[in-house]
DNA sequence: GCGCCTAGTGTTAGCGATAACACTGCGCGC
DNA sequence: GCGCGCAGTGTTATCGCTAACACTAGGCGC
């Protein structure tokens, strides 16, 4: 194994020195950097990873906790993974995956014994149990999602509440009088996950405020829990015109059903989904929808982190506001 | 924070011997673990994961090489990172996760460093650029996927040739003459993944073999490119009565548009899906499928690198047998 | 010309664990 | 009663890096 000792040495100058270089804590001069950096490519020299967590206590290393069950919208998650990774390898961290499954337990395991400088914690349920543990921890911590008592735990999400709001005013807009929530499967609102009670609040308030007629049923992720949402919702004596989809799984089925029934959207029935952009645009219908960016709170998380290991310590809660594209699948009733 | 040296005084010890209780390296009283065991609990005891690392030049971190880009089955290849964290767990591992996107360097530098002791790499492809190195790091690697030359790596994944062979003879068995084979996106073939390839060929030559007229098409996991698919096939003057779908993006979309083009499920047509069970069970009609059985891939892959961990030094190539399950969507034609 | 600042570099004491080496005391064979 | 093996424990060098501390040389103000 090639050691800084080997480096400095190759190079002419104490192992300081080299560290310096990499660290750009002090000045170098010109010269003095050419050449060591000439020797950490010439040897191929990496510095280890476990010498370097020992002597500085920071490992460049994030926690990120995922619910990896798949009853949760999947791709959604994934693509928050994926812009997570992504942009802590620009700040030169790397990311360790925790499951929810661990509980508070794993988040005590890793932080107590240094594992990762800091947290990212998915899926926050309004009255999760790993927030208080959380709080006590004296590392980073950032939250997707906000729970009830988020204390001085930073929190990133989309405003679930406004996006809400932003869905009925847009069928209000265009005349609807009488609509429906699709909601998430039952076990998220049982859960108490804390997206699926923020939009209801906003749908719901927004449309009692306007003076509109809403239902609002949750709905598993199958064929069979959405026919019978839907024989529920369609036979209704005051005809449901215009229906929010806050439930990425059963999008395509919904389409299909609606289809066999004859409805055709958005002449008899108007469609305005909550999922990712790219979800919108690929069903068989492009619909419209209220963009969950998915990559942006993730980019978003790890930049909040990053501040927070940089000694910000000030508390937040971001909330970016909804975005609301028109794809033709909603229109006049 | 609290050292080994802190539970040492509080026990009585040595620091030797609390660092021989928590590894088991050698004997120790029952009435000196105890002892140790308790201070350990009452101080909140977690050895320190660099400290450890040092000294012992093992991590306990397994790197997980992903591929995050969203044009490949994601459901499946979250299922698997569930699966792999999960394992690695149930032997005191945790996981790191590492973007393909990182490509060899990434590779090199995680090894370099020793900021793993082994890692796992998804979605090989045939010619994989990283494949080379990693034959030369000196690290456990278990691959998902077989390249085209595999050395002393060790390979897991579901027999894909095998499977596209059971497809063919399960439908050949009903009396089909005519089949077509819907694969994965365009992109998936010209990427050289594994998978796709092997499982096309076990298609072909047991089609041929049987002496069955078979064609087979790429499709991207689009509406539109589905259609065109479908116009297509069902455009022959020989019909296709037989289809087998080994693309899961397409599976729901497919059956809304047989269904809208009034092709009924088996009695029009019979459909074989290569999906995870769940998402076979899960379709408008249960589907008859040949498994992809993303977590037992999962559990044996870590399985797989913690025996070369130990020592086990074999290279294994480990093809799981498909398992066929009838749903009643392929029948007689 | 003295003091002080700045840029550039070296020396070395930790960081907190592991494991090699060393020791004690007891039981047992003979 | 001597020697040996073994169970149980302690002492400490070591892992590779960082950063505190220490030093030199040159420039500048006055």
């Amino acid at each position: 194994m090639v050691t800084i000792a080997d480096v400095a040495r190759a190079a002419g100058v104490s192992p300081s020195t080299v560290s310096y270089v990499l660290s750009g804590k002090r000045s170098i001069s010109e010269d003095t950097r050419r050449r060591v950096q000439r020797s950490i490519r010439k040897l191929g020299y990496h510095p280890n990873a476990g010498a370097r967590a020992l002597a500085s206590s920071r490992t460049n290393l994030l926690a990120l906790v995922v619910p990896l069950r798949t009853d949760l919208n999947v791709p959604v998650a994934m693509q928050f993974v994926a812009a997570t990774v992504s942009e802590a390898r620009a700040y030169d961290y790397d990311v360790l995956v925790l499951t929810k499954d661990e509980g508070p337990d794993g988040l005590r395991r890793v932080t107590g014994s240094s594992i990762a400088d800091a947290l990212i914690v998915m899926d926050v349920e309004s009255a999760d149990p790993r927030v208080p543990v959380l709080q006590s921890l004296d590392r980073p911590v950032v939250l997707i999602g906000v729970p009830d008592e988020p204390g001085d735990l930073t929190c990133v999400d989309l405003d679930f509440e406004a996006a809400g709001a932003q869905c009925v005013r847009h069928l209000a807009g265009l005349g609807h009088r009488t609509i429906a929530l699709l909601g998430p499967s039952p076990v998220v609102y049982e859960r108490g996950t804390s997206y699926a009670g923020r939009f209801l609040k906003g749908f719901k308030q927004t449309a009692t405020a306007a003076k509109i007629r809403e239902t609002s049923m949750p709905c598993a992720p199958t064929y069979e829990a959405l026919r019978i949402c839907l024989d529920n919702l369609l036979a209704r004596r005051r005809a449901i015109t215009g229906l929010v989809v806050h439930n990425e799984a059963i999008l395509g089925p919904l389409l299909s059903e609606l289809a066999r029934r004859g409805k055709k959207v958005p002449q008899d029935i108007s469609v305005l989904a909550v999922c990712p952009d790219d979800m919108a645009v690929s069903q068989a219908i492009p619909l419209t929808s209220v963009s969950i960016p998915s990559i942006a709170v993730g980019e978003l998380a790890v930049e909040m982190v990053m501040k927070r290991l940089d000694g910000v310590t000030a508390a937040e809660v971001r909330l970016l506001s909804p975005v609301l594209t028109d794809r033709g699948s909603t229109g006049r009733p």
